[in-house]
DNA sequence: TCGCCACCTTGATCTTGATCAATCGGCACC
DNA sequence: GGTGCCGATTGATCAAGATCAAGGTGGCGA
């Protein structure tokens, strides 16, 4: 688990750890333990003591809350390579998750203790300015949830969602598809299953996108692009 | 402005500022401005370099979001003894705001350097730690207003904001008023203003509050948090 | 005092997306 | 090879809240 060339390789992929000094990283990653979520398997609930934050590794992790009639709203989506729970530990509740967490799929994740990160916090600016930055990401996003949820439709929403899932920095990205149950599109988009099997048809039948099962392949990006760009004028 | 006995006591009412080292608080205090803004003045807008951040000392401060089609969305509504702007640096966007800010009422404020700040931080765990909370903070804020605008009708979230606003800690809480315009409740409330309207009509026709122009006075806090435990059966 | 303007209120109607309902299509498990 | 179950799709209807449209009210400056 340690080999000396490259000592935390896989842990350097989340942000919050890319510039924590070497040896500051090593503590950490001595108390850390890896699990294994089954689909549907329950991380933790809202309200419970947050004594460990998480790294994803392999799998999909929703992070939601619940309504008291049942209804479910997905906050974030965790993919490989990204921390969660780890803001927890400076919340006025002291110290309780502030969402319920499950896995989407199998998964595979690094714990790490909190008290150990918060002495590490301690120590190294480093380590301080890499939560600072995670957390500064995680504000904005929401921000931008807001204002989708907020401002634009569900067709709007959709759009952005899919724009904003694939890497799509370059030009022409050569991975446009996305592979996400509908279910979990939807409860992230506050939108209900049928509207969005209805929002992707439409997207589908004017050759935007294909869908096959759990996969989206993106088809025409830059109409996608436009789409957003251009309000709501719809046929 | 530096009295030797309480150096800065105005600036230790903020969360960021409260365990801060009086030396470090004393270097930020020292760069500081004082501003005032008149009522509807613009402080800074989305998408401008941040080189400052701020704490309200009188009046309030809305922070929001614009629509291409010019719709409002105020993601927070800055109170006297509040800080904002200064989670912005971390931001990936290097330093630029992600929102609007412009005064709600006349307002005074102090102003502070993000570099300064930037310094401080990097000698200070104490002021890392202010500014984690400060983030933390904001962070369970947004969570519960995503909750809110999508596991919650209109009128559960004027009544949950209301129960919000008033300090409420205690059983008979001596405040029981709120002075905001209502133009600015409802964008907050992502509601329009005449279904705001139509809300508190029958909040007040069922004594539950009292509205005089921009004040509400709650009546019946015990009615309202029931009518926010118990979900949606309405009159 | 008047007149203007901004904001609020109230009523009528409309629209988006939710809800209800039926059917279909895998897929796991006997 | 059923059979039961879960999720997706599609259609029909419904409802919360938006929009459109008039008034009302109050503050404020001329």
């Amino acid at each position: 688990m340690n080999q000396p060339a490259t000592p935390h390789a896989e842990l350097r992929r989340a942000y919050l750890f890319a510039d924590m000094p070497d040896d500051q990283l090593a503590r950490l990653a001595h108390g850390m333990h890896m699990s294994e979520l089954k689909q549907g398997q329950v991380l933790f609930r809202q309200g419970e003591l947050a004594e460990r934050f998480f790294m994803v590794r392999e799998g999909l992790v929703k992070l939601y809350r619940l309504s008291p009639e049942g209804d479910e709203k997905i906050i974030e989506i965790i993919k490989p390579g990204q921390t969660f729970g780890e803001a927890v530990m400076f919340m006025g509740n002291q110290g309780r998750y502030p969402v319920n967490a499950e896995a989407v799929s199998d998964a595979h994740l690094f714990g790490f203790e909190q008290k150990v990160f918060l002495g590490v916090l301690r120590e190294s600016h480093e380590a301080c300015f890499g939560l600072l930055g995670s957390m500064s990401r995680r504000l904005h996003m929401l921000v931008n949830q807001i204002e989708s949820l907020t401002l634009q439709n569900a067709t709007y929403r959709l759009v952005a969602y899919l724009l904003d899932q694939i890497p799509g920095g370059v030009k022409h990205s050569p991975d446009l598809e996305l592979t996400t149950p509908k279910g979990v599109i939807a409860s992230r988009l506050a939108i209900q299953p049928e509207t969005l099997s209805r929002i992707l048809g439409k997207l589908r039948r004017a050759n935007l996108i294909e869908v096959e099962g759990n996969h989206i392949m993106v088809r025409d990006v830059a109409a996608l692009r436009k789409l957003v760009h251009m309000p709501p004028t719809e046929t």
